[in-house]
DNA sequence: CTGTATCCTCCAAGATACTG
DNA sequence: CAGTATCTTGGAGGATACAG
């Protein structure tokens, strides 16, 4: 028998509540992700994420900058040349990531399978 | 340097470039916490989840249903009673739940500053 | 090359009221 | 108690075209 459940488990200001928002965004962990090994130029990102519009990963890069997740750099020279890294924040967040990918990786079938077991006994 | 970024580092067909979509629910991440410890009434869920409607409550549970990772059991007896419980297939993401949860705790302080700091500098 | 500017569609999520 | 029904709003994200 459980414990009756802490009504302040998820206190508005408690960190856990906001824990979501930043996976909200789509793009944010494959981002991060190809970011690991070191600064990538815009165009690179655009190659693992082929499906990503430009203007959907510039507003990506553009919330996880704001958030400290990732600095942008530009480079001086005749072209122009923009790269984008992982702050130490950012690359904190690489484990809790790859864990993530690694569930996925693990169960995404069986997700799949009880998707499809369920269809028609549970409403969409 | 890093090395070139695999264009196929996430495939359509692979399980990382559809991970993100589980906790594109905003609610999910905190119900399987709530199921932690034991199966848990509709209403118990709401207790922690203060600012859950009970249509949004209504959708998660749906959705995590459909995904194998949360099962719904009505209880016989005089009265209605509805409990909720998670899978193996649900247990299996409490490690990492748990993982983005401390994370949250540990860096939200860092991510707010950084927002902060950002502010005027990084275009909303 | 690195974006911006528009426009559009879809769906998450809340508010509110109601039901067996 | 455990939801459903309906309506509404906001924002995510894609398409396309264009700019410095």
């Amino acid at each position: 028998m459980p414990t009756p459940l802490d009504p302040d488990m998820f206190d508005p200001v408690c960190p856990s509540t906001l824990m979501p928002l930043r996976f909200a965004d789509k793009w944010a962990g494959m981002v991060i992700r190809c970011l690991e090994q070191g600064p990538r130029r815009f165009s690179e990102l655009r190659v693992p994420l082929r499906s990503v519009s430009a203007q959907s990963l510039t507003t990506s890069l553009r919330h996880l900058r704001r958030d400290g997740i990732v600095v942008r750099t530009e480079r001086p020279g005749p072209e122009r040349h923009v790269e984008y890294a992982l702050t130490p924040l950012g690359q904190s967040m690489l484990p809790v990531i790859e864990a993530l990918c690694a569930w996925s990786a693990d169960h995404w079938d069986e997700l799949l399978d009880a998707r499809e077991a369920s269809a028609g006994q549970v409403r969409t």
